[in-house]
DNA sequence: AAAGCCGTATGACCGCAGTCATACGGCGGG
DNA sequence: CCCGCCGTATGACTGCGGTCATACGGCTTT
């Protein structure tokens, strides 16, 4: 089992932590089937969490993979049961939040509806943007819209908290195709890095 | 200038609608800019805006593309300041919340606060599945995959709304090749269509 | 009525990223 | 301690989708 380390539940809106409940799931465990009754909406402290449906034909259609720091199924708040299964990609730990409580929450506490309201709209935000990404040919494209959005200051830097496979994946890459394109781009002084730091080059 | 039809705003909540004021923009103009203080939300009736920022080098990183049926700017409620430039992509009809009153009515009508975070959560979840769907590297998949995860029914059957070359870009596809893996997924019996309509065949 | 635009549709060619192979170094477990 | 696994890194080849070209029909505009 992984240990959670470096705080990813920065994120979480305090008056949201005293509901959690820590879950420890190993790869390949279900966290929720579709159909059943929604108890919880969760937490990724670490590893990661496999959102699915399966079709007639057994394919697993696959609709979000939820990784350290997100929260997932926050849409089962407001429905009675889960649209799709949640399986856990590797050793992983979660926190659950009681569904009832958190309604309860949303209705009653004026400052912890208005976090969660824009933690929703954030998040949407990020997906937006990644899907604009996405949506770019040239894996180098992609990696300068990557630290133009995600990045920090001036020359729009990142500290990657993961490995460049990770990274390559955020992006939609094969990490191979990642490692050439980082290559030549450094080559050509388009990005620099230092560390686990990305960034820009004027 | 277009005309709204088949009413793309049965989903805005109720409560919102008398805050409506509607908003024509021609093909190009801005909607809102980047540092200006945050006066609306926005909804798509008609046409296309494009969220984006400009880099240093002058080139336009976008950020999302709001089509029909949409809102855009959510995030502005939690914000002082728009974080990006808003520019119509074509002629486009537009309805402006503002964003004044919208926080003021989250805060003391807890059914609209209710729809609100349930449409948000919807998005998220969409665009989600969205990013799944793009990470797929054949055309082929992209289509099985939308039909699965958009369709209704058995059939996973969809209702066309605009035309094939806009499902071409929600799919991140050219037409061309769209056009191709259609014909070829037809030609294998993987799809069928009737009309506006398309869907998978067992 | 003619002209132009756009969506639909298909063919030819090319280039980029995916795939497979290989290598190396660090880290953890047996 | 040594072995194996994983991340990093790069090379060679292939194939899919992008690009460009072309054609046709329906609709609007002049």
């Amino acid at each position: 089992m992984p240990n959670p380390v470096s705080r990813p539940n920065a994120a979480i809106p305090a008056a949201l932590r005293p509901l959690a409940r820590e879950v420890r799931v190993a790869k390949g465990e279900w966290v929720f089937r579709k159909g059943e009754a929604v108890h919880s909406v969760f937490f990724v402290l670490d590893g990661e969490v496999r959102l699915s449906r399966f079709s007639k034909g057994g394919g697993e259609i696959a609709l979000h993979r939820a990784g350290r720091g997100e929260f997932f199924a926050e849409a089962a708040l407001g429905a009675a049961r889960y649209h799709c299964n949640a399986i856990a990609s590797r050793d992983s730990a979660l926190l659950a939040f009681p569904a009832g409580k958190v309604r309860a929450l949303l209705g009653t506490d004026a400052t912890f509806a208005r976090e969660w309201i824009a933690l929703l709209a954030r998040q949407l935000q990020r997906a937006r943007a990644r899907l604009e990404r996405l949506a770019l040919k040239f894996a180098a494209e992609r990696v300068v819209h990557y630290l133009q959005t995600e990045g920090a200051g001036d020359r729009h830097e990142v500290h990657l908290q993961g490995t460049v496979k990770d990274l390559a994946r955020e992006l939609g890459l094969t990490h191979e195709a990642l490692y050439r394109t980082l290559a030549r781009l450094k080559r050509e002084r388009v990005v620099g890095h230092e560390g686990a730091s990305l960034f820009l080059l004027p």
